[in-house]
DNA sequence: CGGGATCCTCAGGGATACTG
DNA sequence: CAGTATCCCTGAGGATCCCG
């Protein structure tokens, strides 16, 4: 067997992983922190419409899983940087080419709702 | 310009669509449909936890989307088969990757929640 | 078989205020 | 600056019943 892991089964540990990462913002944040590290206000300044709360939980929530990397600086006031860790690095294609998909193919996902709300309703 | 959408834009239409497809159930889904077309029961039986509702809920606004096709037979009792779209098949591979990708590093996840259970306390 | 309609809950997340 | 702590609320989603 290639590994005893099975997404599809409810009762494996895959299945919290995956909550965690098949998330809106904790898919904005990993393809941000894959352009380059950032600090804990640039991401909330440029990930816009996420909150403090949410930001650092889901912050701590990747950094726990060892998708991403913490380091505080003894400035005053204090300065701490995120960024990828190379296990979260091994994501980034993934991340950035779901999180862009909808970019790149907005005007065709238009048409078909279109053809959609037309056909329903 | 390459195009005019900004997925780190709250305004930005690409938003909607993000938080459909960063769905825990809507990539397992895209991922079944990726290796085959299947039945609604089929789907439900194979995505372990999945309830009929978010099932019915998510096929929905995936078809509304342009991912997913829904075709059925005038059976008794009637047949309908989900299958990816031509739009949805560009997906695959990121979904995949996504999906997948806590299947083939688990063993290191767990590590690292170790250690930062350990650090943290 | 493939859902639609209801009811209900509970926890995810927003808003606000405070701190080292 | 980089969070933590509370309060509060709504809406996602589970359970159940029903139908063409």
């Amino acid at each position: 067997m290639k590994h005893a892991y099975d997404i599809y089964s409810d009762r494996c540990p895959t299945r919290a992983v995956l909550d965690r990462i098949a998330d809106k913002w904790a898919l904005l944040i990993l393809d941000r922190l894959g352009e380059d590290r950032a600090r804990f206000n640039a991401l909330k300044r440029e990930i816009e419409g996420i909150s403090q709360k949410v930001l650092s939980q889901t912050l701590k929530a990747l950094e726990r899983d060892g998708l991403i990397s913490r380091k505080a600086f003894p400035t005053v006031p204090v300065t701490v940087e995120y960024a990828l860790t190379p296990l979260g690095h091994k994501l980034t294609e993934a991340v950035s080419a779901l999180a862009h998909w909808a970019e790149a193919n907005m005007d065709a996902i238009h048409k078909a709702q279109a053809a959609y709300d037309q056909r329903v309703r």
